[in-house]
DNA sequence: CCTTTTTTAGACTGAATAGTCTATAATTTC
DNA sequence: GAAATTATAGACTATTCAGTCTAAAAAAGG
């Protein structure tokens, strides 16, 4: 019946992830967008609405791969380990941009199905946090007097640390000096 | 002779400031900007030049006006104490976004211009804050086998961190958490 | 191979954008 | 108080923006 899409949906996907993250919400036009995505006006206003779903697309997107990824590094090895393996994920990561952040520091709470997002990302990472933080407690690999809730904001706090940092440059180097201070601080 | 403007510059640019810091650069229209500064259109290009030297010089006075105050709380009090304070300083900041990390978000290092305000003044804080750890490590209120570099790094981080929660809407007290945590780290 | 349906390329539209221009008002100095 | 000069308000312009429309091309199914 019907002429298939010539491109890989998730594929433009991906690229507007990248755009998106790289210059911002309002700092990516359409043509930015078009041109980053590789596909033309009209499949993507077919594909994906408008530029604000594109947008609210790759944000839950983006968050679903990496809570997972995250995940992933966190739950390998003992509790110190598997934190110490999330944060060295990203320090490893080619591309240092994070559109998490990105929305974060673009909308705030302002936007709430933004915020939503953001949100519900947040709670899972952290959920997981509290969990190995609560058994690297019972093993004692982690200090009984820490709060599981306060460390897991810590910890969070320190991953947007060092997002941050890289965004603006920081070599490897500073980028392991932040993750291992931090981890000193739950042992 | 002349008739003599209206307006308060200063006050006019930290409104600008806070539009620049709520919503970024390219989230600010000049109609945004001359609603916020309450000034007329022409006043703006008269006194500031255009849209892109006013967000130049909105992030230079915001980076000096903040780093003068991180150093003062900084300076007060032991090092891990002064330290304390600046953090604490920026929870109990009536407005939580940081024209800083939302410049830094935005672009990176990839605008030269903008990315040189953003190393100048972080590479100011450093110093400072590497000054007072090394006085912490002399006094033995900072673990000795810290070194100055990457604590001052894991600090500024850590300042970031809380910044980016604040911006995504964590409660003070997740903010004291973050805070508690990383000097935990530093004794 | 022909019909049907959708993709695609790119022209088009109205609104918003940054920045300029004009005319009037205000104020300082002489 | 008059001349000179600048501030202000708001109309104006050219460009860019998000989003729509049109027409041709392509491919799946009969």
């Amino acid at each position: 019946m019907a002429r298939r899409r010539e491109f890989d949906r998730e594929a433009a996907l991906g690229n507007a992830i990248s755009a998106f993250a790289e210059h911002g919400y309002e700092g990516t036009s359409t043509d930015k967008l078009l041109d980053a995505m590789n596909i033309s006006r009209q499949s993507l206003y077919n594909t994906y609405g408008d530029k604000r779903q594109l947008y609210l697309e790759a944000l839950q997107t983006y968050a679903a791969q990496s809570i997972a990824e995250q995940l992933q590094s966190l739950n390998g090895g003992s509790p110190l380990k598997g934190i110490e393996s999330m944060l060295n994920a990203f320090i490893l990561r080619p591309s240092k941009s994070c559109l998490g952040v990105s929305a974060v520091c673009e909308f705030g709470h302002r936007d709430p199905e933004i915020a939503m997002l953001n949100d519900t990302a947040a709670r899972a990472l952290r959920a997981a946090l509290e969990r190995r933080i609560s058994e690297g407690k019972a093993s004692g690999e982690i200090d009984a007097g820490i709060n599981e809730t306060a460390a897991a904001h810590f910890v969070m706090a320190t991953l947007s640390g060092i997002k941050v940092a890289a965004r603006g440059g920081a070599p490897l180097e500073a980028l392991r000096d932040i993750m291992r201070l931090a981890l000193r601080s739950l042992a």
